[in-house]
DNA sequence: ATGGCTGTATTATGGCACTGATGCACCCTA
DNA sequence: TAGGGTGCATCAGTGCCATAATACAGCCAT
């Protein structure tokens, strides 16, 4: 089956807020929604919304002001793309890539989609 | 992280299964390795290979001669890589390709790599 | 027929990740 | 100063995964 279906939620979470904060949806210096918000709205537990955002306070980009909220920090949308981008190209692309050969696919022509 | 990293052993193999027997790796009408001679060479568990065949089995891709071992029966390469491809369009591409536009990749570009 | 190879069923166990419920510490505003 | 909003720590439950130890059923060459 797909490998992103029964991934886990804190992880499809992370991924669907990375996103966001890459598009500009929640810009620099914004407060992200409350764990106990973002919860009810994705019909998911408030810990689990918790630890989808830990890993952006590690990395530094989201400040915590503990009792008022999460916020963006600056060029944290740019530092987050470039991380992706890397990880993209090292870590996934390869598989991809080797996988759509393997299955006579051109991603050349599946790019004009 | 890579999501192909935490998976199963069971999926992993899987998937390193079908692959070979796309690239003609095990060909239409050979044996397929045994649960134990696999188990051991990639160091896991009799049944977790077993676990692994099972799809496949399913799907007729292989046929079982009881005491005897597994085969891989006429046009199981054809149709697992039609069956393969198709899952792929549908599933997976659409993620990828909007998670590199959003990385600002370009998959003709990477194509030629 | 016997030994050695196949796949398979059964049961049990340990580990780990994910999820969940509750309560606490903190901060701002009224 | 009281209330409601934050994030966060703790503990517990659940289910999947992988392993293990046996045992069984079938086939084949010697």
């Amino acid at each position: 089956m797909n490998p992103n279906a029964n991934r886990p939620v804190y992880l499809k979470l992370r991924d669907q807020i990375a996103a966001a904060i890459i598009d500009g949806v929640y810009p620099e210096g914004a407060m992200l929604p409350s764990v106990r918000a973002l919860a009810a709205e994705q019909g998911a537990n408030p810990l689990t919304v918790a630890k989808a955002y830990q890993q952006f306070q590690n990395d530094g980009l989201v400040e915590v002001q503990r009792g008022v909220g999460m916020y963006v920090v600056r060029g944290a949308a740019e530092r987050l793309r470039a991380a992706e981008r890397e990880a993209f190209l090292r870590q996934e692309w390869p598989e991809i890539r080797s996988r759509m050969q393997r299955l006579g696919l051109d991603p050349a022509e599946l790019a004009l989609t």
